[in-house]
Parts: C-alpha cells; structure tokens; sequence
DNA sequence: ATTAAAAGATAGTAATACTATTATATTTGT
DNA sequence: ACAAATATAATAGTATTACTATCTTTTAAT
C-alpha cells in the first residue's frame, strides 16, 4: 500500500553508531543489505568482511558507520521497533474505543503486515524476519545493561508503555500489564519461529497462522474484570 | 532439601557430546564449571580456552568431550529440561485433581525453585540461570534444522507435551495449548531476564516475585471454557 | 582551484575456534 | 605383575574473526 509514512525518517538512537548510515549511499546499502545477508547466513556467521564483499567496499569501510556487528544488530532492532512505534500510533490514532484500540494494537504487534491492505514501513518485512530470528541475540548479552543505560531499548519500551497504557484504560485494576505485553510481542515473533522450525510446540503454521487469534483471545481473557 | 532424585543420572541425548561428560572426572569438571564460567562472562565471551585455564586442563581435552561450544550449552540446555521433566513427574504424580496438577505444573514451570522446601537436582539453580540468560541462544540459529533431526529437543518437547495434556484434561475444546504453554515457559524466564535488567517492561522484580503469579492467572483464564 | 570529507586499498594484530601430533600417565584385563 | 588400551597433558599449528591503523584516491562543497 503506498503511502506517505514510507518518506519519514524514523529517529535512530545516535549511540548506535558511529555515522550516520542513513547519511550515505553506502549507508544505506550497509542497513539493506545486511538485512539479506544476516536472514541468509545467520547473524553468527555473519561478518563485516562478508558484507563488504556483498556491496563491493571494504570492511574498513563499514567500521567507520558501525563499532560493531552487535551495534549493527542494535540498529537494525532499533529500526524495526521505530517502524511498529510508528505504525502503532498511525493504527490506533482516531479509534475512540477503548476495546478496539487494543484489538488494532494486538493486531500491529502480532499479525505479519500485509503490504496489500496496510501501510507497511520500508524493510518492515525483511525486518520482521530479523527480529524473529535474532531479536534475543540484542538484549542477551552482559552488556545489556550499559546499553540500557545508554537508552538503545527506549524505543521498544515506548511501544510497551502505550500498549500497557491501552490495557489500563480498559481494566486499571488488572495487575500485570507490562508483563502482559512482553509476553505478546515476544511470544508472537517465537511462535513464528516455532512454526517454522519446531512446529510440534506451536499450534500455529505457515498455512494456518493462528499467532494473532491465540493473543487476542490471551489478552482479553486476561484482563477481563473478575 | 534431600533426596533420592539427586543419584538419578538424567539422560542426554549422545549427539550432543562426543564423550560422555558424566563418565569422567575432568567430563564433571567440565559441566560443572561452564555453567560457572558461563554465568560469570556470559556465552558470547565463554571460550573453552578459558574453561581449561579454569579448570587446570587444556583446550584439546575439553574438545574430546565436545565439539563446539555451542554443543555444550545444548548439552547444559538439555540437562536442564531432563531436571524439569524430573520434578514435573515427581511432583504430579498422584494429583488426582486435573487443575491443581495443572497448578503444580505451572509452578514448576514457572517458580524460582526452593531448596528449602522442594526436590531440587543438583545444579538445577544455576542451570536455570544459565537457561535464562542464554536459553534462546540454542535454537536461534541455522542448524536448528538438523539439530532438531538429531533429536536434541526431544527432552523439551515431552515437557511441553505433557503440561499440553493437563490442559487439555481440563478443557479439550481449547484451541491453543500448545502455545499456552511454551509462551509461558519462555515467557517466564524472560520475564526474570527483564526484572533484573529492564525492569521496566515487567511487573515482576527481586523483591517482589510476580512471575507465577502472573502465569497461574493467564493460564487459568486462558483456558476457561466459553 | 582549494580544501575537506568520504571511501578505497592495504597491512597488521590479538583472539577465537578449531585440528593434529606426540608424550606421558592411568586404568584394566590376564 | 605386566602388557595393552585408554585418557590426558603438552605443544604446535591453521584459518577465520573482529577489529585498528595508515595512507592514497575520489568526490563534493566553497
């Protein structure tokens, strides 16, 4: 679906790199076509010398945009959540029920886009793929705090907030709304995953994608006054 | 708390060494220490150079045991579900009622095991720990395929098939159980990763514990029939 | 035309993830 | 008690990774 939101230049925390990518030919072909590469290969056999190889320059090349492959992972999570951050408050703008906000944000976060009837962000496909693949790779790691600190998850943390914020306008009393939507946007990117690799732990497939419909029964059941 | 349960050997599936580790000394030595090792520097930076210095021996016979670093954190992986399944069977059987044996199994599943009070394997606490800061990191790869040929999963699997059938000895019409239950297992977990290190996107934290809580509430709503 | 910035080319390093070889213990079977 | 088998230690070596440094050439801006 063509649409406006496709020229936005989504705000990219400056910590994770160390030029702007997006400020150069070569930049941008760094964050696209290591979106190729890394849903390729993997992000562990993943290198910059590849990547080099891949959009004919050099690693050194690539150093000057990115400190390092993790960062460059950084980024790319960073961007995919800019892109749902922006896409949430595009959805659900205007929707004066409470109920069907919800629904439209359960929606953003854990149905695959389709770019025929929405307005799907650049590389939000591939990028999806990404995250479902690697996501956990950004956070699990012992630097995760001096990241955190440098505010690298804000982003993310913001689509949490306003879906928390979403759940409370409903049910204030229900207790664990952060927790609720962690579960959701987590859980949905690893039933993907499991439904592709490890289908006997899913009940969800490629033919039947019942991601959507087992979150939007969980969340609603859950917060349900009683 | 003691128990017969601590003499079980627990069975690993023998495409994930090359030499049985339980067989030797140095074998004991190795898993017990990575789980050390790897909870001190995390997996990224855990090299097997490192846990021979560790553990007065060298590299090459680390490797007579394993074939790769990441053989051995499947192994521990491994290990840890062989715990779970252990003490979900020890601890269900003879619950005649489905939904407190539900409720059990949610506990299990879910709680920082007590040594106190519960039957606890040894090492179990600290695998735990390396299972929530590194779990994901065993099947978010590209030979997840043929790892899952092998086998290697199959521990994890009747453990999330068996918690399935509680669900379903409550209410068969539930379309999703499968789901349920491993959004809840690696919810959980999750859910502790991020009350130590991003405790905004849970509810949960150290002092206050509300991850079973939280689980025991989805499910039961979850699966309540109409 | 001059200058600054970006990119290319090349080189180099320490660490990682292994494999291979030989020597020395230790265990086991008879 | 002794030979044979096995396990481990010691050492060396390789290709790749994850960088850093430097110098030259190209491009772009004034």
């Amino acid at each position: 679906m063509e649409s406006f939101l496709q020229y936005i230049k989504l705000p990219i925390n400056e910590k994770l790199y160390l030029k702007d990518p997006q400020s150069s030919e070569i930049g941008n072909k760094i964050l696209n076509e290591s979106i190729v590469l890394i849903n390729e290969i993997g992000f562990e056999k993943f290198t910059f010398k590849k990547l080099a190889i891949h959009i004919s320059t050099t690693e050194a090349s690539i150093y000057r945009y990115f400190e390092s492959k993790h960062k460059l992972l950084l980024y790319l999570n960073n961007w995919y959540w800019s892109c749902i951050a922006t896409r949430l408050l595009f959805e659900t703008s205007n929707i004066q029920d409470a109920v069907l906000r919800l629904q439209k944000a359960i929606h953003v976060l854990t149905a695959l886009p389709n770019p025929e009837t929405e307005h799907v962000l650049p590389n939000e496909i591939s990028l999806k793929e990404v995250v479902i693949n690697e996501a956990s790779k950004v956070f699990l790691t012992k630097e995760v705090d001096t990241e955190n600190k440098d505010g690298v998850f804000s982003v993310y943390k913001t689509v949490v907030n306003n879906v928390v914020e979403m759940i409370q306008a409903i049910n204030p009393e229900y207790p664990f709304p952060n927790m609720l939507v962690t579960t959701v946007i987590e859980g949905s990117n690893q039933q993907r995953f499991f439904a592709q690799h490890l289908p006997k732990l899913t009940n969800s497939s490629a033919t039947a994608d019942l991601v959507e419909q087992f979150y939007q029964d969980l969340i609603f059941k859950a917060i349900q006054h009683g």
